[in-house]
DNA sequence: CAGTATCCGACTGGATACTG
DNA sequence: CAGTATCCAGTCGGATACTG
């Protein structure tokens, strides 16, 4: 079913429609929502890579934050998180098969936003419609 | 140039590069950010809309938010804001073409959204890569 | 009708310190 | 190395009341 078929106002669709057809994209965006998952879903979609590897590849996040949104992303089916065992330790963090298939989820937001900071910062003279 | 051509960690690229591909995608996540636009975005798909009706259409936004969040869209220019002059003042939303251009963005979200859905549900048994 | 003003709780995320 | 624990500030958004 196409969005544009669920209509919230018409006829013959209920407000019920409307609001299940919402529902799988704010499950989308909130796979990629706060700070700090796209920079860490980014830089795992290079390589796989250990945990203090990625703190050092993405400036300014804390062990905490890092610990918790792989934890989310793990949760997600997005990340896995292979332990290997050495002394000490050694965690190794990788994309999912699944966790790619964002890549062209990713790619439209990255097009989308590119045109929109053009627009917003004015540099595009396109008359705003209207 | 493609999100997999841009790497953080490699020879020859920087962390900017990488910085710099992540900031678009966040500017796009940024316009659909929180709990109220996509709603109200998908509401005006549909048609113009006033006010009240979009609170009505959208069950548990408050007059603040709505208004907020339309204010944040207006700036964006995703949303246009018309006055009518009666009494009393009769104010409609539209999104603009610029609103529309989402659509296909939404879309992309929606059908990612609703695989993931079944997936973290536990319906589909595909097995989750090694 | 189309909002604004005020107050307030919950959640997000940063700083710092500590652990197996 | 790969985290956890604690504390704390700022922001998001809800409830309620009010306005031109």
């Amino acid at each position: 079913m196409e969005i544009a078929e669920t209509n919230c106002s018409h006829k013959n669709h209920t407000q019920g429609d409307c609001i299940k057809s919402i529902l799988p994209v704010k499950d989308a965006l909130e796979v990629l929502s706060g700070k700090w998952k796209l920079p860490i879903i980014i830089s795992l979609m290079f390589g796989n890579k250990r945990f203090s590897q990625i703190a050092k590849e993405i400036p300014g996040i804390t062990d905490k934050m890092l610990s918790k949104e792989l934890r989310d992303l793990e949760a997600n089916c997005l990340v896995k998180r292979s332990v290997y065992d050495a002394i000490p330790v050694v965690v190794e963090y990788s994309l999912t098969d699944y966790g790619h298939t964002l890549k062209p989820v990713i790619e439209v937001l990255r097009v989308w936003g590119t045109t929109h900071r053009e627009r917003i910062m004015g540099r595009v003279e396109l008359a705003v419609q209207d």
